[in-house]
RNA sequence: GCUCCCGUAGUGUAGUGGCCAAUCAUGUUGGCCUUUCGAGUCAACGACCCGGGUUCAAAUCCCGGCGGGAGCACCA
């Protein structure tokens, strides 16, 4: 038996959070609920869920669901299944739409204070005044007149974009990023798929998440630089109430290279019938990535190795194929499949047998033994091969036994594996009774051809086609159909 | 235009003034292996954006360029 040296994977440690005190972690994953999760997702809810696990923290999954008209109403149970399948364990799960009233409650507050108003300019007026670093005429209106616009809005006299309720931050601000941000605004043509039409003032993502950050009890965030700016304006709102700020951190953009993401394009897809599903293996969504065989500890592990850098940076295929290879290696039982077959005759013996260990490291898990008869065998062999062998004359037909190639007919020339001492190649094959086998790769083509029998259990797990690369089997009879996982 | 963030091999990462002619992984190339174009194993290739300055000493500190990214939404 092959002794396999233990790989010690050097996992790239988590720098230590700041403040951080074991128990008193909270963090939290805030997606809009758009559709399931993606790619793109895993790395924020990953990073959370490994911090709070160090410091045996909260971990709060927060639904982003301000915004009616980007709700896919499936999302609020595809969103939970997605964490669960990544190994992200939610301590507490909050759905902003049933808070409506708390956040009209903190921008009442707001108003009383001064910090916000009521703002029913034109909406290119507001935009340009504020470009100037002017005060719009409903800025300085007393607080009086504020409260009454705000229940009036509240109350349904505002139509959509007639009226907004802005935080007020530094007019003067140098960064026009920061200038006074829009807290709420009206919608009216969109019934949110939670709450209907009971209410038509929506708060917007800085105004909610400021105040679910504090309220919820974050005490560290951890999200994408493209927040950068969103944290300074957050950061009035915190200030205006005399909350202590969690400790924000934001790690670089990842750009993800031939991955399809975009929530809006895929669900027009899925209708239209150009694909599948949202599992559909040429998406990026995490159910694709767990159709086509990569584990979730996988992905994981690849999102550690990045950390949590301010620097950009792209995503990488090849390291998450090699992390998740390490990972299924040993699990994935050897199987033959030969894609654009041909057929081979072996002539001069009556009966041959072949002896393939299931897993070559271990021979204790059996092997895949047949008996092939005819006169003369018949086997099927991938063109290259046959091609190639046609030139050199000889072919070792793996765990089979070695064939002469004369004039295009095969002779059977004995089992002595010392003819591989003549740089004579190994060849994989499937019999002449294999069953057909499709393969889906992730961009959309198909590798069609035979595979050899392949046992029931097999069904649902991860094998390797020697040769080929690993597949993750849909279904073994009596066809054979897989979906390509990675080399 | 304004503001912010960032800049170590193809990709990701370690490195917080000397132990760095720079770590690990991935990748590529080649070798080994009586049976996979996988795994394993051995080797090679490949980087501190540029220019000044501080210092006995700089990838690491300072300044200036250059380059990349993001934001300036009644999306999240």
């Amino acid at each position: 038996m092959t002794v396999k040296k233990e790989k010690v994977e050097k996992v790239h440690r988590l720098v230590d959070l700041p403040g951080a005190v074991d128990g008193e972690v909270v963090m939290r994953f805030a997606p809009g609920p758009s559709g399931p999760l993606h790619l793109g997702h895993t790395r924020v809810a990953i990073l959370n869920d490994e911090y709070v696990k160090r410091y045996n923290g909260k971990f709060i999954n927060r639904i982003e669901d301000t915004n009616p008209d980007k709700i896919d109403p499936d999302a609020y149970k595809m969103i939970p299944e997605d964490l669960e399948w990544l190994g992200v364990k939610v301590h507490e799960t909050v759905v902003q739409s049933e808070r409506f009233p708390f956040y009209y409650d903190i921008a009442k507050q707001l108003l009383e204070m001064g910090k916000a108003y009521v703002c029913t300019c034109p909406v290119e007026e507001w935009r340009k005044s504020k470009e100037e670093c002017k005060p719009c005429p409903h800025r300085e209106e007393p607080i009086e007149v504020q409260l009454e616009k705000w229940d009036r809005m509240l109350a349904g006299d505002f139509e959509e974009e007639k009226a907004v309720l802005v935080v007020k931050t530094d007019l003067k601000h140098p960064n026009p990023a920061v200038r006074d941000f829009v807290g709420f605004r009206i919608v009216k043509s969109t019934p949110h798929p939670r709450t209907g039409t009971r209410y038509c003032v929506y708060p917007m993502m800085n105004f909610s998440v400021a105040v679910d950050d504090h309220s919820l009890g974050l005490t560290h965030v951890i999200r994408g630089k493209d927040h950068l700016n969103n944290t300074l304006r957050q950061e009035y709102i915190f200030n205006y109430f005399g909350w202590k700020m969690p400790w924000y951190h934001h790690y670089g953009l990842v750009s993800i290279p031939d991955a399809i993401l975009k929530t809006s394009t895929v669900g027009k897809g899925i209708k239209t019938g150009e694909y599948t599903g949202w599992d559909d293996v040429r998406l990026g969504t995490v159910r694709a990535m767990g159709k086509r065989g990569i584990r979730a500890d996988a992905i994981r592990a690849f999102w550690i190795d990045c950390g949590i850098k301010e620097v950009d940076i792209e995503f990488s295929w090849d390291s998450l194929y090699a992390y998740n290879r390490d990972r299924i290696d040993t699990d994935a039982d050897r199987y033959f499949f030969v894609w654009n077959p041909q057929p081979l005759d072996v002539c001069g013996v009556d009966e041959l047998h072949s002896k393939a260990p299931v897993h070559p490291d271990h021979p204790e898990r059996g092997f895949r033994e047949l008996k092939l008869t005819g006169r003369p065998i018949m086997v099927f062999v991938t063109e290259d091969d046959l091609s190639q062998a046609m030139e050199r004359g000889k072919l070792r037909l793996k765990d089979l036994g070695n064939v002469e190639l004369v004039s295009g007919k095969g002779r059977y020339i004995g089992n002595d594996l010392s003819i591989l001492k003549d740089k004579v190649k190994i060849a994989h094959w499937v019999p002449d009774n294999a069953r057909e086998c499709v393969v889906h790769m992730p961009d959309g083509t198909k590798r069609e051809g035979k595979a050899e029998p392949i046992p029931e259990f097999e069904k649902g797990k991860v094998v390797q086609f020697e040769r080929f690369g690993f597949v993750k089997l849909e279904q073994v009879s009596p066809k054979v159909v897989a979906y390509y996982t990675h080399n």
